[in-house]
DNA sequence: CATGAATGAGTCTTCATTCAT
DNA sequence: TATGAATGAAGACTCATTCAT
């Protein structure tokens, strides 16, 4: 039952967004009463908390496996995490959306720390592999943890602008261009 | 005086952001009597709508006359950019949350597209400077405008990053570090 | 308007008691709308304390004007004291359980300190009237104060009863009665 | 079973009053499921009633012992009563404040009823000794119902003092100012 | 006997919006 | 122009109660 309050909850916060996202809205989703969704979660910060943070985790532990199963090199590894960091976002976009974005507002201090715990976990992976990268004398900066956040960061804003205007570039050219920027830099 | 709400509003969408934002903060913080709020806009969302197109066509305005009043390379003009950006999101960092993120939920369809609107015009002009570039050889890829909104991402990323963990770096230092990825890649 | 709210409260909550009194029903008995109660008071709490001081200082008060303008003996003007609580508490019977008996559970802190504090300026007016019939010897004891709470307890008590087994027994002898008790005790 | 449970009402009641004690608290205070509450007693009101009875024909029974086993003097008897009964009240006395005051809103009609017999048989049973100290001649009020309800009703009021203001006298006085007040009246 | 998951009616509270002045 | 009292719809949350196991 939790998973089902929480598929609905994914779809809903999706489609809608903390604020107009209502109990009713996601009790009505998962089809069970609204008393039920209190029975497994405290509130509704709880219930988007879980939400996130089990979201964010689950990006994250796809990347890590894609990193630890494979062999290649550290560009070709950046651009499948690219590539799966795209999928993911364009696949559940609004959650994305709020997955990847700070909510300030409305939630309980305690809620909030946890959110971020999950995202620095994410973003410290990708600083990881960059350090590595590092290390290795194929990546040139040193400050990862900005940097990653900034990979983030430009992913988030090409696939939201995509997402409004998909038709102008598809889908495989768009990581390709992102992965090029990321890797390349703009100027030849 | 509408001068003067707006300003009330910018303050308070800026510290609590769309929803926690409520009619009567504004009218406390600009001194006026809620009613009047009434008088000059039709409702929380043209009010919101009148703030957020303000903001973005104020930047925009900003990087539209840096570019003019400037006989430089179109390397040094895209630092100069990313400076204004980052000085733009670091001060007004809330509402920047807002201006540069789509707020999709309830606000009305119809000014909800005036905002995409005084978006659109912001991409629109980096990705014209971007343009410029390519034609003068110096820049690599021509999707001018997934690669203008890809730049604000990562500049609000990295800028989101900055304010949850100030210390770790210096602010010029970030705006030089962005500048760099964007121009030169990660990787030598 | 406050006023006219006031007196809905009082109705309601004398009839129903702190928790089945929704603010529903009072805006109901109102005739308002509910936010109109919300307009004037900050919530449930604060309502209902406003009822209780004002029913408390409306009694003490009513009680110190009988004292000052009479010129009467300490035992006569006990007498009307008595007369005076009792016809109180007959007409506004549940609220009087309301005021006269601690509420500690529910009603925010603050908010039941200053009932506290009202009923204990009423509780200090009858041991002051108590203390000055000592001083004139014509008290036999010292503690004013339980006295006081005493007398209360004890108006309270037969009140109760009374309401519960109208017919035993009428209005003006349950007066007499009191007074008696108190003043001569059971013992001849 | 049923004893357990009824001591977890005991305590929980006692400490939160009828509508703040939950049906979660008292089952968490017994250490049992929600259900098995509603195993052995029909609803809420049915538990608190039978705590409410109990608690009242306990007290009672203590009474009738004291007066059975006593061959002492009707003043002396009146002074052990009021004695056990602050004794009980200190004890109990959230407990005895449901007991004496409880808003009788929101309970059942048929429940109410048996808490109102199981009352009157307290008092009746105070009535009864008073009645024969009438009778003997050494009590002079002849509303035997009344003047016991009054007394219980002094004897809550001093207690509620008391428990408000401990310090200000000590626990043998309190009992003996009351057994005072009650036999001899104020006035000498 | 005992459980505890599921329910849904009931309540407080917020706040954008209106309108008479 | 400006006010602010009044509104009422909407939403979060509680909790007594039921029932299948």
């Amino acid at each position: 039952m939790r998973e089902r309050l929480i598929n609905a909850a994914v779809s809903v916060f999706s489609k809608k967004g903390f604020y107009k996202a209502s109990m009713d809205d996601i009790a009505a989703e998962a089809e069970v009463a609204k008393g039920t969704l209190y029975y497994y979660f405290k509130n509704k910060s709880e219930l988007f908390k879980t939400v996130v943070v089990e979201g964010i985790n689950y990006l994250t532990d796809e990347l890590i496996k894609i990193v630890n199963n494979s062999n290649d090199s550290i560009e070709n590894i950046m651009k499948l995490l690219i590539k799966k960091n795209i999928d993911f976002y364009l696949e559940y976009h609004e959650l994305a959306n709020i997955v990847l974005h700070e909510i300030t507002n409305g939630i309980d201090e305690d809620v909030l720390n946890e959110i971020i715990t999950a995202k620095d976990r994410y973003i410290s992976f990708l600083a990881d592999l960059l350090s590595q990268g590092y290390d290795q004398g194929i990546i040139r900066y040193s400050n990862f943890n900005v940097t990653a956040a900034g990979i983030v960061g430009m992913i988030d804003g090409v696939c939201k602008y995509y997402l409004r205007n998909a038709s102008s570039i598809d889908r495989k050219q768009l990581i390709e261009h992102v992965s090029n920027i990321v890797i390349n830099g703009l100027f030849p």
